[in-house]
DNA sequence: ACATGAGCCTGTGGGC
DNA sequence: TGCCCACAGGCTCATG
């Protein structure tokens, strides 16, 4: 589900309504998501009277951080946050709950349980290179040998977490989209000035999405339940059969399978 | 060393 | 109404 704008509501949003709170519990509803659960460090870092301190973003997980360690949270396809008001299980699923000393609650809820908690070491590196709200970082890197050498298609180069931490299907796509590339582009073909014109776009659009509160597509719903509005200004996504937004353009929206995940593309000014 | 495709799960929506 | 299929914000393996 979530890619950087939506995780990064999640982080802000858990901060304002928890950093800084006295720990009461946590608990595990059952024995794992995509790993099992780490019962007993995790039990560790959220016992009584540890402290909340913050929560941030990294890449497209999250990190709770608490005075006795930190835990990388990723939110998988379909993972979120959830405020609760008693200790009875209250979503159909609900696997972890958080329980705070002033009486304050919250719920980690995955249908699809792709998602995973895993206790971070205290050396652990940063798993990816670049962040993509930095312009600059994003250039540095597009213009690397390592990259433009790349045998794989851009939208691929761009998803790569291990490279660039938080760009998901749906702000791949928006953007090569703004930037006029093709999805299927090769990265060994795409020019200096498409990668430029890349890494102004990359952060533009992660922050409007971050601003508008993510996209909601599906059921994605914010900590505090409401859903974000970015999806209305989506230009590809899920566009399929309907007409290029660009101004003059008669091109109408395609939508193909690339390593088994849809992507769309205006095939008249997107060029590969 | 790479690039691809299957698999992990549940839910939803469309076609018949 | 129900059944079946395709598909969904991600990531990790096994394979070639």
């Amino acid at each position: 589900m979530p890619e950087l704008p939506e995780v990064q509501n999640f982080a802000n949003a858990l901060n304002k309504s928890y950093a800084g709170l006295k720990i009461k519990e946590i608990k595990f509803h059952r024995e794992n998501l995509r790993y099992p659960f780490e019962k007993k460090e995790l039990s560790e870092i959220f016992a009584l009277g540890n402290k909340f301190i913050r929560c941030y973003r990294e890449g497209k997980q999250l990190v709770l951080e608490t005075s006795q360690g930190s835990v990388n949270v990723s939110l998988g396809m379909s993972g979120s946050f959830k405020p609760i008001h008693s200790s009875k299980l209250q979503e159909k699923h609900q696997h972890v709950s958080l329980f705070f000393e002033n009486g304050d609650a919250v719920a980690y809820v995955d249908p699809r349980r792709f998602g995973f908690w895993k206790v971070k070491k205290e050396n652990d590196p940063v798993n990816f290179i670049c962040d993509p709200l930095i312009q600059k970082d994003l250039e540095d890197l597009f213009l690397t040998e390592q990259v433009s050498s790349k045998n794989c298609s851009i939208k691929d180069l761009l998803m790569d977490q291990k490279l660039i931490g938080g760009i998901g299907n749906i702000y791949a796509l928006e953007a090569l989209y703004l930037a006029k590339i093709s999805p299927l582009k090769l990265c060994s073909k795409v020019t200096n000035k498409e990668w430029k014109q890349l890494s102004f776009e990359i952060p533009k659009i992660l922050r409007k999405a971050i601003e508008l509160g993510g996209s909601s597509v599906a059921t994605y719903l914010s900590l505090n339940g409401t859903k974000g509005s970015f999806q209305d200004l989506h230009q590809v996504y899920g566009r399929t059969g309907e007409n290029c937004l660009k101004k003059g353009c008669k091109g109408v929206i395609q939508r193909i399978v690339q390593k088994g995940r849809s992507s769309w593309l205006c095939p008249f000014c997107q060029k590969d």
